[in-house]
DNA sequence: AGCCAGGCCCTCC
DNA sequence: GGAGGGCCTGGC
């Protein structure tokens, strides 16, 4: 079936930017697993068109609405950049680029594994545990896999989990899936809490720190004010906005400066300068190697 | 060979 | 409270 979205819609900064682990293009479509469906989504005029198993895009089509936030005003949140250039450059590269309300603990254990790591690695790494723990979910003629649950992950065994090469990262998820599992925390109730409260409780947890929980808290949590601070925006915001004195802060207090000056959407401009600045260094990268 | 990668944790001051 | 080093693994 084909829906209509907000325009414009930039699939690929959307969902092959770093904020999702498990999209992947193929014969002109993007095809994913979003909560426990695989859905192969590709644009068409200015709709979108889904098909899905095993549910039904009818049943499927709200779920993917709220996966988008289609509900959100782009434009709005655009406004609020009005004052600076750099990211109105950005936003005119990838306008149409949506931050994605995921799964709480997939996202949760996607960015564990994000630490010291890469986004080639940490797909490869989601990939794995999917294909070792997930229930299988038939698809044609391949087996796709769900996501596991936390307690498929709590009973995995460090044994098993520890042949997928998620190095130092095992002990992390393990320990956090117990939590989870043993209802210590409820992910999905923080949705109603304040951002700092849900901060506060996510960085509780083993493996989340500052940057993980902002990470989780923005990609699946709607806390659009959320601002990671992560080797690439800790340098574009010291090449491009912060003073001498301030590039010396810390992590954390870096962050609250970016939230005080980008503002209550702060996390969209985040993830238009991440995607800007990697796309940039690696166009550089490419150039540098050709000569 | 050696450094860095979308950090976190522990130690020590 | 914050600076410094270690850490699995992989890629260059």
């Amino acid at each position: 079936m084909i829906i209509e979205t907000p325009q414009p819609l930039d699939l690929e900064s959307t969902l092959l930017s770093g904020q999702a682990f498990r999209w992947q293009r193929s014969d002109g479509w993007y095809r994913g697993v979003v909560f426990g469906n695989v859905v192969k989504l590709r644009k068409r005029g200015d709709g979108l068109e889904i098909l899905s198993t095993p549910d039904d895009e009818q049943s499927i089509e709200p779920i993917i609405r709220d996966y988008f936030g289609f509900k959100t005003d782009l434009q709005e949140i655009y406004n609020s950049f009005s004052c600076d250039t750099r990211i109105q450059g950005a936003i005119t590269r990838y306008r149409g680029m949506r931050i994605l309300q995921q799964d709480p603990w997939e996202c949760l254990v996607s960015f564990i594994c994000s630490s010291n790591s890469n986004i080639g690695r940490i797909t490869r790494n989601i990939h794995d545990i999917c294909v070792t723990f997930g229930r299988p979910i038939s698809s044609g003629a391949d087996t796709i896999h769900a996501f596991p649950t936390p307690r498929d992950l709590a009973d995995a065994g460090e044994d098993l989990m520890g042949r997928l090469r998620l190095g130092y990262r095992t002990r992390y998820i393990s320990d956090t899936a117990r939590v989870i599992a043993d209802g210590r925390l409820d992910l999905i109730s923080l949705r109603e809490e304040s951002y700092t409260d849900a901060l506060e409780a996510l960085i509780g947890l083993p493996g989340v720190g500052d940057k993980v929980a902002n990470c989780v808290l923005l990609f699946s949590l709607n806390k659009p004010e959320a601002f990671p601070v992560d080797v690439w925006i800790h340098r574009a915001l010291r090449e491009w906005y912060l003073s001498d004195e301030e590039k010396n802060l810390s992590r954390p207090k870096i962050r609250l400066w970016a939230q005080k000056r980008f503002g209550r959407f702060a996390g969209y401009a985040n993830q238009y300068l991440f995607h800007d600045r990697r796309l940039e260094d690696r166009s550089n990268q490419h150039h540098s190697n050709v000569g």
